[in-house]
DNA sequence: ATAAACAGGACTCAATAGGTACGACTTAAG
DNA sequence: CTTAAGTCGTACCTATTGAGTCCTGTTTAT
């Protein structure tokens, strides 16, 4: 189903407005979780995973929380993805190493999908912190800036 | 995790093998799961869905089967996967339209999502059946139709 | 008439993600 | 120095989803 999950998702609207409140001060997972209307234990632990990743800072102790340990507009949401759910992979023979694939002797697709899976990471790469947080009618900008000009009459027909 | 299911990964198998074959003869399940070394049983149920969504077409009866419906050239992978996964959604608010989220009035990255799911599936819909058929070692072809140039310091950094 | 092959459905099993609760630690205030 | 508030970290449980199999019915060539 090509869908990244609900925890992912709902790290980069975490670190989204993390980059709107600006990085100086650390901020808890209570007052997050107000703020995002994301359930609180879910925003602790998705907290506690970027900070293992080291995507966020975290300040223990009474008045403690977390706060971006980078500069916003140089993480990508790729990175928050692969902070949680691991390398982008979207067939498990992408990564060319280890063939769990009982078919991989025969697999007719054998070794083609690790261009696909570059591409849809650079895709991903693109985007920005920043650009996930400026103000909704500019949006487009981003679609801009994704999409490449020699693909655009090829989806044109397909949707 | 960012990754598409095991029969879809089959599916695409499926379709390349058949791209191979020619689509003059229908093919059986049980050839196409010989040279593809993927289960039999799995073969058959993915032909069925594909077969439903009209990708290939199906001849029943004996030394019936299933053949292309239509010239791999014109198919990308892009619309293997959604014959079987459904459309491409990396998060389940990209669609715009119904947004189960429970933060979805708050979510700080309302609307952000589309564009970067666009980009998905631009990247995944440059890639044809005749793409994946080729030789393995003819898949940097791929790889230079699918990244767009201006994408290229980006993510070198990155890996 | 028989055998081969697809159509359609239901079912079971396994894996993974989502969510929750508890314990340990750190810091600030009194 | 003591107390207390508040957080991180770990572990566990539950629900959902996908993978894979099987069965019955229908169709068609031999």
């Amino acid at each position: 189903m090509m869908k990244l999950g609900k925890l992912t998702d709902y790290a980069v609207a975490v670190m989204v407005q993390l980059s709107r409140e600006g990085s100086d001060a650390a901020r808890s997972a209570h007052q997050l979780a107000d703020r995002t209307a994301i359930p609180e234990p879910t925003v602790a632990k998705v907290l506690k995973k970027l900070a293992r990743e080291g995507l966020v800072q975290s300040v223990r102790g009474a008045a403690g929380g977390d706060k971006l340990a980078h500069d916003p507009s140089k993480l990508s949401i790729c990175d928050v993805i692969e902070a949680l759910d691991g390398p982008i992979e979207i067939v498990s023979c992408a990564g060319g190493v280890a063939d769990t694939c009982r078919a991989e002797q025969k697999c007719p697709a054998k070794g083609k999908w690790a261009p696909v899976n570059h591409a849809v990471r650079a895709a991903l790469q693109a985007v920005t912190l920043v650009d996930m947080a400026r103000t909704p009618s500019c949006a487009h900008n981003v679609l801009t800036k994704i999409t490449s000009p020699q693909e655009g009459d090829k989806y044109a027909g397909h949707e």
